[in-house]
RNA sequence: GGGUCGGUGGCAGAGCGGUCAAUUGCAUCAGACUGUAAAUCUGACGGGCUGACGCCCUACGGAGGUUCGAAUCCUUCCCGGCCCA
């Protein structure tokens, strides 16, 4: 790996120029492809670039799939570089045909534009978003006042249907169908990254690897039409064990960012229950943790590298959710699951917050009266959330994955009698935990 | 617009008049084994009721129809692929 020579590096603690930041990405294992390594670390190493990364407001939260990019940025701007993160407000409108099966759902401006301000809420936690450090734009703003006529006349002609066509974007699309809408999204894309460019000496741009073509329509956009040089930069799509695409708990459940759609704890526990073949690629793409630190971790196999799992969900968590937060769940998870401790956290103990040890549990509330008359274990498992139905409680039940106060639960009555310190501790199965307070 | 093929449970994909709540694979859930891992084995896997045998309801794109009986046949509408224009 060899590191080119950075003049000098702006302001602020850091460690390594900008002109180590491709080296970075590199060992971290995020890139993917590059349109022109060499042209790019050139232009990396002579001084602070502007670089942007899109996020897409389909939903009202980030999750961990966009995390991967979050943090590549985070490395780039880290080293010295500009970051804008774009939200594709006005291309949403359109819908990206990458990798769906169906034309996604067309949204209203509202909503997306309430979306937009929760993900830049959550990116402000990986990326800096102070004058001269970074910005977020929109691509509402440019995009929803564009003439179609006069875009057509200007940049239509740059592009050749010939080459889209045979973008893998759009291959598999041609299959099984695709709308002339979906086609312009590769248009609409890059003319983000040329409007970028002009606006703000954007050179380059970074995103996953499905997303190869876009970028590259963007970097010949600009010099098509502008004679600019432009980069085209993608990260790996990150896929879990099984290969699908990371992202979803042991319980099919999306893991959010959101702490409101996803409990910090469950969070945490996300990462700790991930595939002993995965942990030391995601300490490397999720935390900020030293490459050698990674690899002392990871040296040993086996049940030792439960530490390391420990560290890659308390640092993982720490980003997202806080440092208070991923004590608070590390501290929970310590305690529901027999407190043995492996190694310890980076404060040495692993703090509890000064709450109970357990607080960090999801929580569901029920009515005092409603135990006082008796409720049946079945009702008490669907609205804990552990079961989708009465039937599927009674199977859970059956099948002897139901427990309450960790001894095995029956299909009876449940009454006050049966509470703890005020609350019902249920679980399904051996590791999904859920409190039921009385009030 | 014409021709043709097709729309089945989270996905893939059988079924092609009764034995179909619907074969099978994947995914998912639980149990055993473990390290809150993987692999493996076992069971479950539309909803409701039941201690249990079992019973009831709703489902095979939508709406009608034929039939004792339809996911399966007919009509029509909607949606999609392919070929032609």
């Amino acid at each position: 790996m060899v590191s080119v020579t950075a003049p000098s590096a702006p302001a602020s603690a850091l460690t390594r120029g900008v002109g180590d930041a491709y080296d970075i990405l590199q060992e971290r294992g995020f890139l993917y492809q590059c349109s022109d390594e060499a042209g790019l670390r050139r232009a990396l190493a002579a001084g602070p670039i502007t670089f942007y990364g899109g996020f897409d407001p389909t939903a009202d939260s980030l999750q961990i799939g966009n995390i991967v990019l979050a943090m590549a940025m985070a490395h780039l701007q880290r080293a010295g570089h500009r970051a804008i993160a774009v939200v594709g407000g006005g291309t949403t409108m359109i819908g990206d045909p990458t990798d769906k099966t169906d034309a996604r759902r067309i949204m209203t401006r509202e909503e997306i534009e309430a979306n937009a301000q929760v993900i830049k809420g959550q990116l402000s936690r990986y990326l800096d978003f102070s004058a001269g450090r970074g910005l977020m734009v929109d691509n509402a703003e440019w995009l929803l006042n564009l003439n179609y006529i006069d875009f057509l006349r200007d940049y239509g002609r740059y592009f050749s249907v010939n080459e889209m066509v045979r973008a893998e974007t759009y291959r598999a699309r041609l299959e099984t169908g695709l709308t002339f809408l979906e086609f312009n999204y590769m248009l609409l894309q890059a003319y983000d990254f040329l409007e970028l460019f002009r606006r703000h000496g954007c050179v380059l741009q970074i995103g996953g690897s499905d997303q190869w073509s876009n970028i590259l329509a963007g970097s010949q956009l600009i010099r098509r039409a502008d004679g600019g040089q432009a980069f085209a930069l993608t990260n790996v799509i990150v896929t879990d064990a099984t290969g699908a695409k990371m992202g979803k708990t042991a319980g099919g459940l999306t893991v959010w960012l959101d702490p409101a759609k996803m409990a910090p704890y469950d969070f945490y526990q996300y990462w700790i229950n991930v595939d002993d073949t995965l942990v030391a690629q995601y300490l490397a793409l999720f935390t900020f943790l030293p490459m050698e630190e990674i690899r002392d971790l990871t040296a040993a196999g086996g049940a030792a590298l439960r530490p390391a799992k420990e560290r890659l969900a308390f640092e993982a968590t720490a980003l997202a959710h806080g440092r208070e937060g991923a004590e608070k769940a590390q501290a929970t998870a310590r305690s529901v699951f027999g407190g043995a401790t492996y190694g310890t956290t980076t404060d040495g103990g692993g703090g509890a917050g000064g709450d109970a040890p357990i607080s960090a549990l999801p929580a569901r509330e029920i009515a005092r009266s409603r135990l006082e008359a008796g409720i049946s274990a079945l009702d008490l498992l669907v609205e804990a959330g552990l079961a989708d139905s009465r039937n599927a409680a009674r199977r859970l039940i059956e099948g002897g994955g139901a427990y309450l106060h960790d001894a095995r639960l029956e299909n009876r009555t449940v009454t006050t009698a049966d509470l703890q310190d005020g609350a019902l501790l249920l679980r399904q199965g051996k590791k999904r935990y859920r409190r039921v307070m009385a009030v």
